[in-house]
DNA sequence: TTTATATTGTTGCAATTGCAACAATATAAT
DNA sequence: ATTATATTGTTGCAATTGCAACAATATAAA
């Protein structure tokens, strides 16, 4: 998987970080993001650590919007962040590289560094685009019973096992597939009597 | 709006698209793109027309993953098209220019043009998961009546208008927004009746 | 270890939705 | 203009879902 500063040493990712005046932030667990970085438009590379894009709607729905580790990316406009229902939430200690998005995208610079790093980026966007594609099946299916099997389908898919180890809460899933928790639960158990899944804590094994 | 070739002139064009031999097919209206495209990955530009990405899945489900016009982009990793549940069907005449994934990627070139054309691409990509973020607002919305609220939101902000023309029809709005047909025909009904929306037509005239 | 807090499991019930079936219009083809 | 095809409107009904409320566990903090 493409990494933002493949094929960049180190002495260029100095230069390139300097060029671009990009600048690192330090987060605890659960600090809010968008309190420290108050660019009106910014990419930021998640160097290492874990957060969560969470919108909480004026019903008060809570929604995962994403999940995101080691060299993903983020941003206002990759996340749609220009929008108060949004928060960026540490779920770790985290320490992440902010660029601003018109330093990247106006650059006029012919360094060989600056375009491979370009490059890298699309990359790694085609490839988040992949993530959000996902989500978009998972979503357009009708019942919760089909939201979880889709679910499952992508991650056993993913790491190639038919043992699911829940990246997060019970909770944080029924609002990852923007489904009502207890009737997800209810779900689940249904699933269980008719012999489909086994669940033991956060480890779900499908036995079909 | 950023697009493809800006910043590139006319002969560089043609040079880049010999470079990293892309060509260019002219389809009529309701044609399936993926019967003469065949590379196992690609990407596409759309020089003229409007194209759907269909999904139709094992329940006879049908989806409508996007719509996308002049300018636009889609190929197998952007648009997830490795399953054949996905078809492409031009909504008319339309005109693409496909390049190979690999050859954009890989490619070596310290031409200006190419690094221009990729930066090019990076913004097209980005501004493209911003429909996909859109997207996902409105599957994320639990009720009928606030996905189709939801939808409203966002094409009359995107257009700066209370009158909204739908760029298909109500079956495929159905499809585009997961629910059923007669449902959402149902809701909207309800939403004339207490006054919220007009309806003549395709244009829907939000009242609030 | 004890206490506080968060997560999970469960259930009844009302509201919402999908489905099916068919009539009414509208659009496209001949 | 006529016919064929596609889209839209409508409704009853059964299935699914969200919601609320609370008990049971599990996890984190003191």
């Amino acid at each position: 998987m493409r990494q933002p500063f493949d094929n960049i040493n180190k002495q260029e990712k100095i230069n390139l970080l300097k060029d671009l005046e990009a600048y690192s932030i330090s987060f605890e667990k659960n600090e809010l993001i968008l309190k420290k970085v108050k660019n009106t438009n910014f990419i930021g590379i998640i160097v290492n650590g874990l957060i969560q894009i969470i919108k909480t709607d004026y019903n008060g729905n809570r929604i995962i919007i994403e999940e995101l580790g080691e060299n993903e990316i983020f941003g206002s406009k990759i996340s749609s962040l220009n929008n108060i229902e949004y928060s960026i939430i540490t779920k770790e200690e985290t320490k992440i590289i902010i660029f601003d998005y018109y330093q990247i995208i106006n650059k006029n610079s012919k360094s060989k560094y600056y375009n491979q790093f370009i490059k890298n980026l699309l990359e790694i966007i085609i490839n988040s685009i992949n993530e959000k594609n996902n989500r978009i099946e998972i979503l357009t299916k009708k019942t919760i019973r089909n939201k979880l099997l889709e679910y499952f389908r992508i991650v056993s898919s993913k790491n190639n096992s038919k043992n699911i180890y829940l990246p997060f809460t019970f909770t944080d899933l029924a609002d990852f597939l923007a489904i009502d928790r207890s009737a997800m639960s209810r779900e689940l158990k249904y699933l269980k009597e008719e012999g489909f899944i086994e669940i033991k804590n956060k480890r779900i094994t499908l036995l079909y």
